[in-house]
DNA sequence: GCAGATGTTCTGCGATACAGACGATAATAA
DNA sequence: TTATTATCGTCTGTATCGCAGAACATCTGC
């Protein structure tokens, strides 16, 4: 176990790093889907019934409600989601998923989960299976996160943002 | 073990996550210095004398040469840094820490170190430490991919990009 | 009803990636 | 040597994105 003192600070490089691989893998496997990785998260959250309106929508994926609503905006021209206004809110819309979303998300889920493979498929099958389910794990605990570490934060998109 | 199909595929949205919390911490952590993160990430490839010029600087931190021109520019300012030219390649210029630099990047280094601490904290001291590792091993594996994933890709810093 | 809060959209601004051009320099070929 | 090509750093122009703030509709609480 290295102290505090020892290490390099690393750990902010590293995840760059995969994320910048994540992001071009991305880009092959998505092909023209609005929006790139983008889009494919909005898909897989407007999937998961939890949550329906974009304010929601902003927090879970970190982007910005203005750049959502153009985000958004391509995926119903698209014709993978359409916006339909909440019943109980009237201001909030619900964004769900179209028959062919459902059905372009089965397929795009598909190859990301491949993406997943390939990006750590230099790591024997066991490591790349447990660090996948342990990265998960800690992006979930900062959820929990009292202080709030996980909002919207500017920069990651500028370091790591995909086309 | 679940398989290709029955996964969700958010392996990108955790290492999102994980570094917008990484970057927000950062911001704290770094206060004043150019660039924040990325000029954090350039004083410490500058440290390890293993890559001199601004080409390598661009291709290890996944920034733009036509970005890191202006960081350099700010480091340089800011006394940090200095550029020199290489005898040997007039066309490149080497990047050194001034002793400045130098001490400034070993205080915030320990404080990064820190900052990783924090965004693990919710995890058990041993899980965090493992992880921590595992990640930067696979970030590693793919600077010997002959597919070239990890180069410069756009997007990472739309989603993840530091202040 | 009214004031304040919230959800969405729009505008303006700054930061960034990217493509392309340029000048200086180096490496290679003729 | 000379000419061609490639590389490094810089600069310009364009598009995207995060962010602050305003505007509008709507909800909540008084």
């Amino acid at each position: 176990m290295a102290s505090t003192q020892e290490r390099q600070a690393d750990l902010g490089w590293s995840l760059g790093a995969l994320l910048r691989g994540y992001l071009k893998l991305s880009a092959e496997a998505l092909g023209d889907l609005p929006g790139g990785a983008r889009g494919f998260q909005v898909l897989s959250i407007a999937a998961s019934n939890s949550c329906g309106n974009q304010a929601q929508i902003a927090e879970s994926t970190g982007l910005d409600r203005t750049v959502l609503t153009y985000l958004i905006d391509d995926l119903e021209k698209a014709g993978l989601v359409v916006r339909t206004p909440d019943p109980n809110d009237r201001r909030s819309r619900r964004v769900t998923l179209t028959d062919a979303g459902t059905e372009r998300l089965t397929q795009l889920t598909s190859r990301m989960n491949q993406v997943e493979d390939r990006l750590l498929s230099r790591l024997p099958r066991d490591d790349a299976d447990s660090l996948r389910a342990a990265i998960v794990r800690a992006a979930h605990s900062l959820d929990d996160d009292p202080e709030g570490v996980c909002e919207t934060v500017d920069q990651v998109t500028a370091e790591v943002t995909s086309a």
